[in-house]
DNA sequence: CTATGGCACGGATT
DNA sequence: AATCCGTGCCATAG
């Protein structure tokens, strides 16, 4: 009808509509790239000077601030605007404090990490390896990690790259085990290595890490399971191993249960696109959300380029008119984009108030939002796909959680099976669940159980006898 | 016989 | 249209 007779209009819809599609799905490290690689190959876009809001400070170009200007309808709704991430470098730096401030507890200890690793390997050295294995522990990062290449420090040190090797081996084996790894992937190998030889190791845990780490950094555990041949449970029992028993930062094992499975998901977890904060107003505690943006706010269609089009020779002309649209929809999407998450995350404020207040969590399901907010379910996927927010309490979770209406159930499931008196059976568990609330299949349980690197009833009575 | 794990189906998500 | 997740059914181990 209307559209099909006007193919180029068509098109330049469609165009419009994939464009939008593919940054609303975009998180903000590769909206980031992105728009810096348009802006460098598209003259027509122009990224302007950046002002302040008089009132609050915040960076802007020609917008009102929205801070200042859209105060929210109602009292429970939470305070939204977009943000440049000079928020989101302020969270990451309260959170290295934090971290820095959780070693330096550590550090008044009597032992200092080095010393500690010193102590142990001293006898097996040579008197002459004990430098270069000083050197190295003085090199150690916050997490345990080596900052410089072995062949680096041989260079630093002027010995061979053979010694400083020996030396680091010896170092690896020392406790905690994990220290003086390249990486976390390595960290991680050591640690499980150093498990199998107290016998408990997990074959398939190091297959994992020794093979598919970057399937794993994908959470693909589909290509995981069929590489290496095993069921996908095999997988899920393995991550919950490599969870429960590896950290990925050696160097803090001190920390309660709770900080080392926080920082296993942290490293999976990238920074955030979002931040929600709490504060108190006249009206009560408030929430207040910032999304996190490129330079939208001062992103447009250059105008001097657009006033050029005007009288340019009829060569250019429809490469220039191809560069204006162009910008134009990378604009409007960019525009669609950012409003679209300020929507999503205002109604999952509003919904989750209390689980972002330290509660539980009330899954919803992205149709409900989707209706809510009049847009089309997939546009709610791709919103939600691979995309953060960091929570009050620091945390970062990925906003898929929000939807993820086995995160209680699991939660009240490990509850009745610490508190259990004697071990109970996968159906005893569902029943006691049925009772307060989640009706889940007894088939269901043995999959969370799994996936939480919990035991059968039977193998938990052996080990509690 | 009971508790658990494998496989496959159907609805939800992407 | 492809993929993920909860569930039911069945085989198996204890």
């Amino acid at each position: 009808m209307f559209l099909s007779q006007r193919p180029s209009l068509r098109n330049a819809i469609t165009a419009q509509l994939a464009q939008t599609m593919a940054l609303v799905e975009l998180p903000l490290d590769d909206l980031e790239a992105k728009v810096a690689q348009e802006l460098a190959a598209n003259p027509a876009l122009e990224a302007g000077e950046e002002g302040r809001c008089p009132q609050c400070g915040r960076r802007l170009r020609r917008l009102p601030c929205p801070v200042c200007a859209h105060p929210p309808a109602s009292a429970d709704d939470p305070v939204v605007y977009l943000s440049t991430r000079h928020l989101r470098e302020r969270i990451r730096s309260s959170r290295e404090a934090d971290d820095e401030r959780l070693e330096a507890a550590d550090r008044c200890s009597p032992d200092t990490l080095p010393d500690h690793i010193m102590r142990q390997i001293a006898p097996a050295l040579d008197a002459a390896d004990r430098p270069i294995a000083v050197y190295l522990l003085a090199n150690l990062d916050e997490r345990g990690f080596l900052v410089e290449a072995p062949a680096m420090s041989a260079g630093a040190l002027q010995v061979s790259l053979d010694r400083v090797e020996a030396v680091l081996n010896v170092m690896r084996r020392a406790d905690p085990p994990g220290i003086g790894a390249r990486d976390i992937r390595e960290s991680l190998l050591l640690q499980i290595e150093s498990l199998e030889e107290e016998g408990c190791g997990h074959a398939l845990a190091r297959a994992i890490l020794a093979e598919h780490w970057d399937a794993l950094l994908r959470h693909d555990l589909p290509s995981i399971a069929r590489g290496l041949n095993v069921s996908r449970e095999d997988v899920e029992a393995a991550l919950a191993f490599i969870r429960r028993n590896l950290t990925p930062y050696p160097a803090h094992v001190g920390w309660s249960e709770d900080g080392n499975r926080a920082s296993v998901e942290a490293v999976v977890c990238c920074q955030p696109d979002a931040a929600i904060t709490r504060f108190e107003d006249e009206r009560g505690e408030r929430l207040q959300i910032e999304v996190f943006t490129p330079v939208a706010n001062w992103l447009c269609v250059a105008p001097v380029f657009k006033a050029a089009l005007a009288d340019c020779s009829e060569g250019d002309r429809s490469r220039w008119e191809q560069h204006v649209e162009r910008a134009q929809r990378f604009v409007t999407g960019l525009q669609y984009r950012n409003n679209t998450m300020c929507h999503l995350l205002t109604v999952i404020a509003r919904e989750q108030r209390r689980f972002i207040l330290g509660g539980d969590l009330r899954p919803m399901t992205r149709a409900d939002l989707a209706a809510q907010l009049g847009l089309h379910e997939s546009t709610i996927s791709r919103a939600v796909a691979h995309k953060h927010v960091a929570l009050p309490n620091k945390q970062i979770v990925p906003l898929a959680i929000f939807f993820d209406r086995s995160l209680p159930i699991r939660k009240a499931m490990k509850l009745i099976i610490t508190n259990e008196s004697r071990p109970l059976a996968d159906d005893e568990i569902a029943v006691q669940l049925a009772e307060q609330g989640h009706p889940v299949a007894r088939r269901t349980i043995a999959k969370y159980r799994v996936a939480e690197g919990i035991l059968p009833a039977t193998a938990r009575a052996i080990v509690a006898g």
